[in-house]
DNA sequence: TGTACATCAGTGAACGCGCGTTCACTGATGTAC
DNA sequence: TGTACATCAGTGAACGCGCGTTCACTGATGTAC
């Protein structure tokens, strides 16, 4: 090795991170390797040794995308006292902070609808993470006392809120669909309405 | 008039319908103008004789899509017993041929996370069409006997559901997710659960 | 310690291709005489 | 009724551009002597 071995995969994640940031704020069509590789601070030339193809880079992207957020959700989720986690989790998901911020927040809110166009490949990268955020879901209501049976249930209600929050140019209507999605996943929970 | 009045407008509702139906599919920036234009029987250059650009096309296949949606879901909820219309309408929309046949189905389920990418014009389009799809519901909602106020919290998690379950590459998670999605729809409405 | 060398991460020109859009035109149409 | 004509929906070549991908190369690196 002439070069630390961290090096290239330092370089590899660097491609990742922006990727994964880039694909969730302005779509993965949208952002060209070209592109991408500048973002990053390189040229478009050496994409092909750290990924066979852009669509290796969506699987690693979906991956990366999704541990961040599942991570941060389950410290909030931790932070908030028994019987108040699941409640804690869906308004950090379903905050005007999410809304406004896609570069940082759930992948699935952000290219959901994109994905059944991608290779098998990294559709299955993106269905694992996918499970895993609902995982958390399930964990958060055992905690909680309740039912997991309702976790799948709530994850799409609160991706298809924010999907639809932030595809409405009406700011009010998206603030009203965020509210409606709290007390969708608040009714099912604990009966809070 | 040279021509019959008719005429232009058949052929830019036929354009209208295909692209609506070919967006559905293979997503909005999957589909070109002139590959569009080939599927609807005609050439690339005439487009812009309909169209003042590819946005202003995407805002009609809104339209176009959504209206054929509410009327059928519309259909479908009149035709169920008061009491029963709100889940009936969701039992459809979460039934395994809207998952299949993404094409004649949902705008919001089959391209929202793209819309946000879209210009002011189109995503307006598409905003009134959800605000009309979410209307139909607190119709069935009320018909019920329950509360309009779920509507808009139903319509997110129905949209996010089905595109979770489209964008999985599991076919028995998929079935699993729509029949979580029905629950939470109808823990909402009646406490069938 | 100083120099020659092998490694390989990253460079940048080039590829064929499809994109959205423009525009001079063609030829089928219904009308006027 | 038959012919000449004006209309205009639709045609197809062309535009500049960015796409994903390939490949011969450069030059900084750590190593060996």
């Amino acid at each position: 090795m002439r070069y630390a071995k961290e090096h290239k995969l330092g370089t590899r994640q660097r491609i990742v991170e922006t990727a994964s940031r880039r694909f969730r704020e302005e779509g993965i069509d949208a952002v060209g390797v070209a592109s991408l590789m500048s973002s990053a601070g390189l040229t478009h030339g050496g994409f092909y040794a750290h990924f066979a193809s852009k669509e290796d880079l969506v699987g690693a992207a979906c991956v990366d995308a999704f541990t961040q957020t599942i991570d941060r959700l389950r410290q909030i989720a931790a932070a908030a006292a028994p019987g108040a986690q699941t409640t804690a989790l869906a308004e950090t998901y379903l905050s005007p902070a999410h809304l406004e911020q896609p570069g940082s927040g759930c992948m699935a809110a952000a290219v959901g609808s994109e994905i059944p166009h991608h290779s098998p490949e990294a559709r299955t990268q993106f269905t694992e993470q996918l499970q895993a955020l609902i995982g958390l879901v399930e964990d958060t209501l055992r905690a909680d006392g309740a039912s997991p049976d309702y976790a799948t249930g709530i994850v799409g209600s609160m991706v298809g809120t924010l999907t639809m929050a932030r595809a409405v140019t009406d700011p009010t209507l998206a603030q009203t669909m965020l509210q409606a999605g709290l007390r969708q996943g608040g009714v099912v929970v604990g009966g809070l309405d």
